[in-house]
DNA sequence: CGACATATTGAGATCCATCAACCAATGTGG
DNA sequence: CCACATTGGTTGATGGATCTCAATATGTCG
């Protein structure tokens, strides 16, 4: 898969890094926990902090008039932003969300950019990491557009078990972009 | 708008790129015209250019089953790449076609990977223009979750009515993910 | 246990795709 | 320069996928 290419060269990448610029990165993180069903991140704010999931599930979400719309669920070892305001340090569309009780060492935006500064490498660690968020979006694209709810469930079903596994239908429905009752019926004829 | 912030940040390092950082950049790209209706890319080749695009219009697309699906139109003074296949140097999905008659600058891939090892500032060029895209993946996946036909026709015709006005209606369904047919009833109720 | 969140099932409505016929404009070979 | 093919768009009839609303069932936790 193309996915993984990137995210190979985004751990050789950190593996290569210099003693220094990991005790930088190390220096501006925090561990926090977060309790099931907490706000890392509220609609109308700014995302001033990235997110690295150490245990646990988050999830991303937008509110569309009555309806919550989940664009992302996050699981360990994975980032969780609201990329828009987080690049642009603009007020966020979308809620952060613990999915489960989570423990994220959490960095904040204004400090990983003064550390770009020093540290080159870090900019191409964030282009990567970049990078590979567009190919995730365009491979989410791609499935919306090509696929029908059947097929993108089994599709998360082959290729994620865990998510389904993990997290509540609603918030897999929403994820997959249909309403809870159609993915019940889904399931239902296996 | 926010993609606007990201366009002038852009903007600003390229003016502020030293004049060796430009000319190298000169150096390593070729003006090319296409015809219209040529490929610059085919499906399952590699994209080793991105395609600044001088004057005309191009589009992005695939294929599903028996119908194209167009993924982007893209216009003068923008980049075309089929970005998965350009960041990883695997076989693309995408075609990319000329529109109209077609004049680009075309920027081998490898050469613009040796310059930033040799001029910093287009690693951060790279970055932004890379956050640029996945905030517009983000707004396409926005739209196509929370919006129906019309909508998104409207809205098209709204944000940018250029398009509508220089591309064939069969290209403009496609790209907002509706059959012609669909389309024109919504164009004949205004 | 009761209360509240989560999931299932049924019936009806809606959006949009598909198929098919048709039309208008443009281009091409003889 | 005409006849015909091709491209691009319109219009009508029909069906399917999925949503919505409502009722019911199941699960979970204090």
């Amino acid at each position: 898969m193309t996915e993984e290419i990137q995210l190979k060269k985004i751990d050789e990448l950190i593996q290569n890094l210099d003693s220094d610029t990991l005790s930088a990165l190390e220096n501006i993180r925090e561990l926090k926990r977060y309790k099931k069903g907490e706000f890392l991140l509220h609609q109308d704010k700014l995302c001033r902090y990235s997110f690295w999931i150490e245990q646990g599930i988050l999830r991303k979400f937008y509110w569309n008039d009555t309806k919550e719309i989940t664009t992302e669920l996050i699981f360990e070892h994975d980032i969780a932003v609201s990329f828009g305001s987080y690049v642009l340090q603009k007020p966020s569309k979308e809620f952060i969300q613990a999915v489960t009780d989570v423990t994220v060492y959490q960095t904040e935006a204004q400090s990983f950019q003064m550390l770009k500064a020093k540290f080159p490498k870090l900019v191409e660690l964030d282009l990567m990491m970049t990078e590979y968020y567009a190919m995730w979006l365009e491979k989410r694209l791609f499935e919306f557009r090509t696929r029908n709810a059947t097929e993108r469930y089994l599709q998360l079903l082959r290729q994620q078990p865990h998510i389904i596994l993990e997290v509540p239908l609603t918030y897999i429905a929403s994820y997959l972009g249909i309403s809870l009752e159609t993915l019940s019926r889904i399931r239902s004829k296996i």
